[in-house]
DNA sequence: CGTATGTCAGATGGACTGAAATTA
DNA sequence: CTAATTTCAGTCCATCTGACATAC
């Protein structure tokens, strides 16, 4: 059987343009994230850092210190995780760990001066990898593109599982 | 400090509504991505199949059969892997592994009867699934959405690497 | 008591590498 | 000889689960 016998063949459920595999939005996703996700880390690993590494420290930087569990539900990093991503940044000096007085289960995580640095540096760094990542699109494109995307998973982390 | 000094301080880079996490498209890629991966795999599970048994059975059904290097090229599998993949498409009679007379060194695979059926059914699955995933998005924006992603993803495998 | 926190130890799965055996 | 194909063994990394000690 040829290519374009099977292409041809109409009741089998395929598309005259045998497309399928290249229109799922599933596969997609996954294809053009393993891309992504290698250009950030690639891209990253060259200022000797990680993505959680950056989120966290915008987590700080923006909403200011907090428990691990706290960074945790703020970044989507698991806690058992969240150990080995704090060890990493308080050996570099760029965020704090300090006993909860109040709560002397908890460790208090603050961002440092080198860690604001550091965290200026990273920002900068992934601005330019998104624009790497988002070349072809216009700025409107890319606008209309993360709006997609914030929708979509806003929903899904909303609504988890109607099974 | 609280959260509303750091969100305002002016001069360290963080913008005045401090959304650089939720904002960035690698960080929506690949937490929208994990969810849809679940999502995918989940459902394929139900009716005893993974993601990359569509693929592969897509790919023979809308191209033809082929040696598991012409397969690993069309889906996006590892030659390595490519392996169990058949083996477990085989155990299930979905295809057949034959020897190519013309190339001893190849296996030609093709798709059954059996195979045919199971990949319709998996299609529909996949249509549900799709809409589920997609569920906040009209018709127009779904297609906006696949084509952005098309195009980025088009734009990464044809341009690998300027460093 | 039940619950939250930080920590560790490991399961799981996917992407990927390397090499051996066979054949072209 | 070099190159391609199938296959196996195993690495690497991230996500995730489960349990434990401590403190609320």
């Amino acid at each position: 059987m040829t290519r374009a016998e099977a292409a041809d063949l109409p009741d089998d459920g395929a598309p005259k343009t045998p497309d399928r595999l290249r229109r799922r939005a599933s596969r997609l996703l996954s294809q053009l994230t393993a891309r992504s996700d290698r250009l950030i880390n690639e891209g990253l690993a060259q200022v000797d850092a990680r993505k959680w590494h950056y989120a966290v420290l915008a987590s700080l930087q923006d909403f200011g210190p907090g428990s691990q569990a706290t960074l945790s539900g703020r970044t989507g990093i698991y806690r058992s995780d969240m150990v080995g991503v704090l060890n990493e940044l308080a050996e570099r000096d760029l965020v704090e760990r300090a006993p909860d007085p109040d709560d002397r289960r908890r460790n208090v995580i603050t961002i440092s001066a080198r860690g604001r640095r550091h965290l200026r540096r990273l920002d900068k760094v992934l601005d330019d990898l998104h624009d790497e990542l988002l070349a072809p699109l216009s700025p409107a494109e890319r606008g209309q593109f993360v709006q997609l995307l914030t929708r979509l998973l806003d929903h899904h982390t909303r609504t988890p599982d109607p099974a």
